[in-house]
Order: structure tokens, then C-alpha cells, then sequence
DNA sequence: TATGAATGAGGATTCATTCAT
DNA sequence: AATGAATGAATCCTCATTCAT
């Protein structure tokens, strides 16, 4: 039994090296050095953890995934209401401080990518899916159901979008706005949804 | 005189097949090789024409960065109207096929890159800073001054997610819903600006 | 311990097949692989010991040189008498056979690189210094002070004359001629500055 | 006719750009396109001009040896004295300024290069045997035969060694020196071919 | 005649990985 | 369990050389 402790300590170790490792240099210039560098052992010791760069590349994606996962699910209740999830979701995404440092530079490299990794990918691929259906089933009772679709791409656009620019151009704005942002976004759609909303033609007049 | 028009073109055709390498294989995946092997010549000819792999590199994102730059001065009118000109880099920026094929994936993979490379950062921020300049000068002669920044951060959110999305998940979406969502933002954001919408003060009561 | 000495022996190990290949094929065509191929190992691991070609370089020229004075610090007794130590020094240089196979033809080869190369440069100005200071103070004890200078650059220059020669003509002379010579022009150098020494004032009649 | 010329012309310029580019940059770091810029041309040229790198190389080298085969020729009287044939080969090999800029780095270049190069080596041979020859011509009708060996070594080693030395620590002495030690070192042999020499037994006593 | 275009061979170096300890 | 030793593959790059103009 402390076998196995010891070995799930070290691949957590290794994993949390990686992910620091990639958020300061790059995906391109992380190499086993790097990352065995950072986690303070030598680099014979990841190939002897993990069965190659690749698993431990894996298995850190892996991670980065399920702390979103699970920093969304803690913060919705047992029985949200619809637009109690959407809220959660747009809390847990554009939090102000990551949970895990340099895990939002390591997203960023992971996701360049992902379209070159099969593997990746598909991790990438199913907690996509997850997102999509929840933040659909939410608004769906909350819109009519030929507006749900606009308002789903756009809520999760305006999120990615956020989530990019906190690294592109970070001092250009705070993470509170971006929430306030998506909030009110949702706000409008949802007040749009009104029969007598003034606004509901106007964009096919531009 | 047709000297310099071979080398200009020779060059030319380097950061094409660099584009080309670039979104077929992902950045760290590209080698001299492979750009040699997309363009039909020899390895060596890559050294030849540019001074290295960085520099190269640098040309293929300042290629690309320019494209998007001349896309968008070609769709804005001479003397445009604010709403114009924010509708024009809509549309420039949420084009349904870009321009040079394999251009958005190479953007995607240049952009994971760039916080490890300052020459590269450094083209990037240029461009960065016109387009927000740009975007806010518009929003300033359509929305009263407290709301000119919400709206812009919101834009500028919306265009960079689906833009991103366009990868993640190209089939989940079509660019043209894409486009008239960041249309209808604008329009919402502006009519609400109107004193009489309802939905203007729900966000803070959330 | 191991751990150390392991290290230490192959760094040896390789300065070892350095020399031979610089020896063997010179030094512009001395390689990674020539050194690698002399040692028996991989090319590789040559970069795994020394921090790139030049260390190895530099560290192989000061082998060279340590060699050198190590072989004369023997010959000369604790307390030597002025000549005892010139004596020393010149059949040091000029010994039959050198301590290590290819040493000469490697430090010719180095030899003619010098000029480029500071780091080189600087070790090799190190023992000419030393080796100028030895000669010069021992003369000042045998012979009258204004014609010291001459006799040191006079046994400077036959005992490189010589040394150069064994691999130019080394079938034109015997290392045991040029000792001899050397040792008798220190000889006539003394003589001559005995005043009644016939030829001390020919050279101006030449 | 003048195509011959023309051609004769180029050869002799790119030799003397490769007399530079050797003494400048040492002959490791001497390729074509260091000649061609020395020479101000195109590196394709020089393929033109010489069947390779090693020809060119070659026909430098031999620049070289003539130009000192001629400065002593010129030095020397129709019908010389034995003793003024030595004195100019003395005058002419340590003469204070080189003939041709470059022309002594160049050679120290190329000389630890010989060994292992045939046809370079060979036409060093070629002057070396001559002077041989001449030298111990001349000593033959100075000394007695059991001792123009010794002379002679000595005397070739001494002009050798302060060549040598020239480029070593060209600031530790004046090429003035070197002669009247050479010439001095010519006196003091010949003075000592005297019966009544007292130093004449010393060295066995050693 | 002279040049830029183009390439193949080869060099130093880095890296993931395996092996023995 | 953990590490240094060792290597083969691959990368960027340089260079001599050939070719077409």
C-alpha cells in the first residue's frame, strides 16, 4: 500500500513540475531536464514514473482539466438553478488568481497543441462537451428555444475570450470586469428575450 | 531589378510553406525540415534566404499579422462611420475562410509562443494596441464615456473566442452566427444605453 | 567517490583521444566524432563531458602544457644550481621521446591556432611567462648582466628551433644532436663572457 | 593574350585575399566566402578561377616559399663568399618587416597544417632541402667537416626558432637581435673550429 | 566573365530514452 | 527507488561546389 503512495506522490510531484515547467518556458522548451529540474530529481527519474514524455504530457492536460472540473463543480449548488450554474461557470472560469500557479500559461501551450495531439485532444474534446451541454441545458430553461443557441455561443466566446486575453494582455483589464461583462451579457439576452424588446430587429438593419 | 524580385520571392514562398508547416505540424514540430519539404526546395535554402530559424519565424508572424491588418483596411471606407468601422473588423476578424489557407492555425500556434519570445510578443503587441485604439475610438462616439469600456472589453472578448473557437470546434458553429452575435452585442450594448432599458440595472441586483 | 572518479577518468579519457586526434588529423579536421571515434565512445557523450568542443579544446592544451612542467619540475633537483636547472629545462624540451604519444604534433597543431583563439592564447602565454623567468634568472647568475638578454633569447630560440624541427625533418637530426648543441651554445655563451675569450669581439668584424 | 592575363591577374588577387584571409582569421576559420570578401568578389569566383579550395590553398602556399626563395635570392651576390651567402639567408629569413602583409601569420598557419597535407608538405620539402643543401655548403668551407653538422643544425634551429617566436611574443625582442644572435652564433662556431677553443670539451664534461 | 541560386555533406549539439548500479 | 552513464536520432547551420544566367 505505501507503494502505491509513494509512486501516485511522485507522478503528482512530476505533474505539478510539468505544469511549471511548461508555464515558464514554453511546450516547445520543456524537456524531461526541465521539468525533472523543477520537480528537484533527476530526469532518468520521469522516464521511470511515467512511461515516456508523452504520458506525462498527458496525464498533466489531464490534471489542468479536472481542477476546472472541480473548481466549477464546488462552486454549484446541489440544485442549482439554471442561472445559478451559469453563474458558477462563469465565476470558476475567469476566476482572479488561478487555483494552480502557471496553470493558466500551461492551458495556454497545451491548447496550441492539442490539434496535433490525438490524445490531447480528445481529453480536450470531452470536458468541451461536458461544458457545452451544461451551459445549453441551463439557458434552454431560460430563453426561447430559437435563442438559445445565440446565447450559448456567445456566453462561451465572451468566456474564452476573456480567459485568452487574461495572458495576452493582462494589465489591459480585471478579471472582475470580464465576469461583470459575461454577467450582463447574459443579463441582455435574457431581458432580450422579451416580446417588446425595442432592440430584438435592429441588428438586421446595420 | 528581377535579382531582388527572386529573392522576394523566394522569400515569399518560404513564409508560405512556414504558414503552411506551422498549421500542419504545430510550432514545435516544425523544422527547417518541414518548411523546406512544404516549399519543394532543399533545407538549405531556408538558411540561405533568412538568418536562421528566428528569423524566419518572425517574418511568418509579420506576414500574418499584415494580412489581417490589410483585411481589414480593405473592408473599411474611406471615412468611415464609428459603426463601420467596428462592423468592418468584424467581419475582417470572423471571416468565413481566411484569407492564405492555414493561416488561423498557424496564428493559434505562433500565439501559445509568444509570451516565451520577445521579438515575436513584441509584433504581436503592435498590433494588439491598434486594433483596441481603434475599437475604443469608435465605441467613444457611439456609447456615453462610463460604458465605452464594457463594451469594447465585451467585443474584443467576443471576437477573440470565437476566433479561437473556430479551432477548438470549428464544426459547432458557423462563422456567419459567429459574426452576427458580435453585431447584435453591439446593437444591445448601445441600445442599452438608452436611459429607458429595463434590463440596465439588473446585473448589479444579481 | 566513484561517482567522481568515474567522471574525472573519462574527462581524462577523452583529452587523451583529443590529443591523439588533433595529433592524427590536425586540428581543423578534429571533430566531435574524430575525438569520439578515438575514444570508442559515441559523439554524444563527448558533449555530455565537456560544455561543448571548446572546453574540450582548452582543456586538452592545458594537459598539454601541465605535461610540460610536470616533466621539468622532475628533471630539476630540490635546489638546483643555476645550470643544473637550464640543463634540466632544455632536456625536458628536447627529450628523445615525448611523455605522451602525439603530444608534439598536437601542440603544433594548437600552436598555429593560438592567435585566434584567447582562451587558448592565455594558457599558453601562462607557461612562456613562467619559462622565460626560470632561463633569464638562472643566466643572471652565470653570466655578466648585459649579456643575459642575449643568451636567453639565443637558448629560447634553439630549444623551439629544435622543437619545431622534430616534426618537420625529423629524420634530419637526432633529439640527442640537438641537446648537445644546446647545451654546448650555453657553454660557449659562458665561455665567451670570460674575458680572454678570443671571439667575444669578432661578430663586429663580420 | 590578355585573356591570360585577366586570368593570371585574378589568380594572383585571390591568393593574396587568401594570404590575408589565413593570417586574419587563421586557416580553420579561412573558407570561401572569407576569401571572396577579402578579395571583393563573389565566393562562386574563386571555384572559377582554382579547381577548388585545395588548389588555391596549394598556389598560396607557394606564394609564400617563392617569396622567400626570392628575398634571399636578391640578397645574395652573383658569386658570393660562403659567409655572405649565410648572412643573407640570416638577413632575409629574420628580416624586421615581412615582404607581403600577412605573409608571416599565413605561413604559420599553413605550416601546422602540413603533416597532413601531402601536396602542401611537399612544396615545403621542395625550400626545405634547398636550404639544407645551401647552408651546409657554406659551412663546409668554414669548419671542418666533423663539425659543420652541429653548425648547421644550430643555425637552422635558431633562425627557425626566432620565427617561430616572432608571432609567439613578438614583443619580447627585436628581429635585430635575432640576427646579430644568429650572426654571433655563426662567429662563436667558427672561432671554435680553433684548436685551442677552452669550451670546445666542455659539454661531454656536463 | 562573374554571380546568385541551389544543394548535399558534414559538424556541433540537444534530447528522450535505456541500462547498470 | 533513484541516478549517472551512454547513445541514436534529429535539429540547426555552415560550407564547398555546381549550375544557369
Amino acid at each position: 500500500m505505501p507503494r502505491v503512495k509513494v509512486r501516485d506522490f511522485r507522478r503528482n510531484e512530476l505533474i505539478d513540475a510539468a505544469i511549471m515547467s511548461v508555464a515558464n518556458h514554453g511546450l516547445s522548451d520543456t524537456t524531461l531536464t526541465t521539468i525533472a529540474a523543477q520537480a528537484g530529481v533527476s530526469p532518468a527519474l520521469v522516464s521511470h514514473y511515467f512511461d515516456g514524455k508523452e504520458e506525462l504530457l498527458a496525464a498533466t492536460l489531464l490534471r489542468l482539466v479536472k481542477d476546472l472540473a472541480n473548481d466549477i463543480k464546488q462552486r454549484v449548488p446541489p440544485e442549482p438553478m439554471p442561472r445559478q450554474l451559469l453563474d458558477a461557470i462563469i465565476e470558476a472560469c475567469l476566476e482572479s488568481r488561478p487555483l494552480r500557479p502557471g496553470a493558466i500559461m500551461a492551458w495556454r501551450a497545451f491548447w496550441a497543441q492539442l490539434p496535433y495531439h490525438p490524445t490531447l485532444a480528445s481529453i480536450q474534446k470531452m470536458i468541451n462537451k461536458r461544458f457545452r451541454s451544461n451551459i445549453r441545458h441551463a439557458l434552454k430553461q431560460l430563453l426561447p428555444g430559437d435563442q438559445v443557441e445565440d446565447a450559448y455561443l456567445g456566453l462561451y466566446a465572451l468566456i474564452d475570450g476573456f480567459w485568452i486575453r487574461q495572458f495576452i494582455d493582462p494589465e489591459s483589464f480585471e478579471m472582475s470586469d470580464a465576469r461583470r461583462i459575461c454577467h450582463r451579457f447574459l443579463d441582455m439576452s435574457i431581458a432580450g428575450a422579451a416580446p417588446s424588446a425595442v432592440w430584438n430587429a435592429s441588428p438586421q438593419t446595420r
